[in-house]
DNA sequence: CGACCTATTGAATTCTATCAATTCTCGTGG
DNA sequence: CCACGAGAATTGATAGAATTCAATAGGTCG
């Protein structure tokens, strides 16, 4: 039994499609160009062509938007098993840039592997694009929340889905999950100043509701937290490609 | 000549790619099923499941999706020529409305429909594929805009985004373009409330910018109203998809 | 130890929402 | 023809939310 039957994009796509032992194969191969990033160094850079896409093996990376004036959007974060980059290769030239935020382990996939992969085993692009439309899913659920939430429900929403995220690949649970992100990066996410994160981190603690303290996120009373953020998980919980 | 080779998807795709004989008689199936809606009357209802897609061929839709709390965020307006609900149809349910704001012309897509247009012309697959990351580019960059814009740079980038994009369908020019959307829309839309709009629209006005008014909107300086909004189109002007 | 990154808190300011009231347009029915 | 009502746009006043500026503290690493 080769190790990729268990790395994470394996195991998040084996939750909803049952592959065959050639389209295995070809998920093998997609992973064979291992490579280790750095935090401070971006694994792709907004504006750039020629692009490869990559598989997270592990770690956790932002995608972000730079403006002209120098703020900063962090569209995603990205966690072991998800796709990098796929739409930077597909449009050609990358909107956006891809960060990692700790050490971290990619496989890179030029544009040629992807298409023999998809050409070689259609079930699989099936599969992929399926990937695709939900992390866009994603992202429109991200919009909503910018758009019509005020920060103390974007926050508890915002570490409610990452925790529904990482309990679908083993890392996390309803008591909480390690995280190495920092204040400024859940305002770049979230669309608020650093300073506005850290009083509503603090409202929420001292409302018994969570702990964001030492790279951990603590639940402190989850029921309580879904209800403020009005957290609906259906967006997450898809029924996987139409594959029989 | 049948009348397909002038729908606005056709003119759209065929900007960047080149099809054959056989291709337009697929694109040409997919119109097959038309159907007229009216405002008041959802296309697709969020949470539905077993939904179509549709290909817009006249009017104006706007995907959004409403809270628990009842407030609404509009993700994006579909012009003639945008394809509606892929996402649903891939991912077997819908995580969010579509609504007709003035009389429109859809042709509906079932996903058996797609799929045959799919294994017939891959190009053409390949094609849709890379209209649907050019859309998720465009909500993306929503994204950005709602999370690190003030309201009158919001609008402001709203307002020339929309014109490129009518304009790729022959719809609008430099000087303006018609535009049936309310000022509710536009709140729905930029995560603002509907008063703070109308401010933000009579300063604009004031300041010789840009007017909205009478169902059109106009440009009175594009060009300082592209610096005021940091408008940067390159992520509407990709090169196509990779298709020789 | 100092440099640097991160977290924390206070005070003043700016931005945006909410509440309330008015006007305008347009279509409907009397 | 006009009164009426609905939806849309407009404006003022006030309250609330989040930002910015400024300062401090804790930790890590060379």
């Amino acid at each position: 039994m080769s190790s990729i039957e268990t790395s994470p994009l394996t195991r998040k796509l084996r939750a909803f499609v049952a592959f065959s032992g050639p389209e295995l194969a070809v998920l093998d191969r997609l992973h064979r160009r291992k490579r280790a990033f750095v935090p401070g160094r971006d694994l792709v850079q907004q504006g750039q062509s020629e692009q490869a896409a990559y598989i997270l093996a592990e770690g956790w990376v932002c995608s972000y938007k730079v403006q002209p004036d120098g703020t900063r959007q962090i569209v995603d974060f990205q966690i072991p098993g998800d796709f990098l980059g796929l739409r930077s290769i597909l449009l050609h030239t990358s909107d956006h840039s891809v960060e990692p935020i700790v050490s971290i382990q990619a496989a890179e996939v030029l544009i040629e592997d992807l298409l023999e992969a998809f050409s070689d085993t259609p079930r699989l692009a099936m599969a992929i694009l399926w990937m695709a439309s939900r992390d866009e899913a994603m992202v429109v659920e991200h919009l909503v929340g910018i758009g019509r939430r005020d920060a103390e429900q974007r926050m508890a929403h915002f570490l409610l889905e990452l925790g529904a995220r990482l309990t679908l690949v083993g890392m996390g649970s309803r008591a909480g999950y390690d995280c190495p992100l920092t204040q400024y990066h859940l305002a770049d996410a979230l669309g608020l100043s650093a300073v506005h994160v850290n009083r509503v981190l603090r409202k929420l603690r001292e409302d018994g509701l969570v702990t964001f303290r030492d790279g951990r996120v603590t639940f402190l009373d989850h029921d309580r937290l879904v209800g403020l953020a009005q957290f609906d998980p259906a967006y997450l919980e898809h029924t996987g490609p139409l594959l029989k």
